[in-house]
DNA sequence: TATTGTTATACTCTATAACTATA
DNA sequence: TATAGTTATAGAGTATAACAATA
């Protein structure tokens, strides 16, 4: 072989070398992150229905939809997933007859804290090259862009199903 | 309304701070890139191919494939379409007549100029509250986090499409 | 009339495997 | 025998719309 002339955008010649960046790790870490969930028989859109039933529990699908930005129809399946799986159960709405309350079951709790447990070592392999000053450094450096981004700490854009008003999503294909 | 016990992980709470955090604003980031691109009639893949041929021209399609990490399958309708556009010609390969040479059009790197404007321009925006000394000490810190994860430059893992011996990708569904 | 949960349908995207023509 | 490009098929995931029960 030896005909690679590639190694492209090494950084310098990208027009937005930082929002690359910051990108690739995003999503590299999504998916290390989605893949040492996996023999939880988890998903990363799992974890965060658990963690934030976790902050209180009683809601309604609606809610749980609207706080995650997941759509509801999708919730439904979601649910579904976990109430088979003895996760959740859906007890009686104590104030409306049309909804659900959604709560944790006792292995839930303990699944969500096998996770947090996976997900904390995570974090210390992916912090691994740096000292801690330089970590509560980054971590602040973050936050200022997060905050003037607008990101909502408990919407994770991956698992956003659309809908909620909140930018096209429509694709220009221009194939058939 | 006004049940929101909610606003939950707030940072303190969460097990993975840096990981999520990095991760929303990478999908952030990834999602307005391609929100913008799409008034080009451009995809981030679409940008990727022709960002990787102008840095070289004339390589077959599993060369590209290879370089960007996308399943050579995908990469037969992705210049499919470009080539249906007008911006990438399959011409013959001068050393393997299985293989086709990739090139690009002069509209194309037209296209290309204006979506790298976009990107810089997006730079700016999501750098906006930081300085110019943040913003190097944020791209160092990025990188050193990146070459610990072994992050390819030119691989952006969102445009994966599996296959490459990377590691499993397989979900686990315990629905039907 | 609007909203909650649900279901059905169509559509997009992807994985997998096969096939052909070359190597 | 292996590889480049291609195509076909099946499957997962999503969007959209509709519906019944209730507000």
């Amino acid at each position: 072989m030896t005909t690679s002339p590639s190694r492209a955008e090494t950084g310098t010649l990208m027009p937005a070398p930082m929002a690359f960046l910051l990108s690739q790790l995003g999503f590299h870490a999504a998916q290390v992150f989605a893949e040492r969930l996996m023999p939880l028989g988890l998903q990363p859109r799992h974890f965060g229905l658990l963690a934030h039933l976790a902050e209180g529990e009683g809601r309604s699908q609606q809610q749980l939809a609207d706080a995650l930005a997941i759509h509801r129809n999708v919730m439904v399946g979601l649910v579904d997933d976990m109430e088979g799986r003895g996760l959740v159960e859906r007890r009686r709405h104590p104030s409306d007859r049309r909804a659900h309350a959604v709560f944790l079951t006792a292995p839930a709790r303990a699944l969500l804290a096998e996770a947090r447990r996976i997900a904390a070592e995570y974090e210390l392999e992916l912090l691994t090259p740096l000292e801690d000053s330089d970590r509560t450094a980054l971590m602040a450096l973050l936050q200022r862009l997060a905050r003037h981004a607008g990101l909502n700490p408990d919407i994770h854009p991956g698992l956003q199903t659309a809908n909620h008003p909140r930018g096209a999503r429509r694709v220009a294909e221009s194939r058939a």
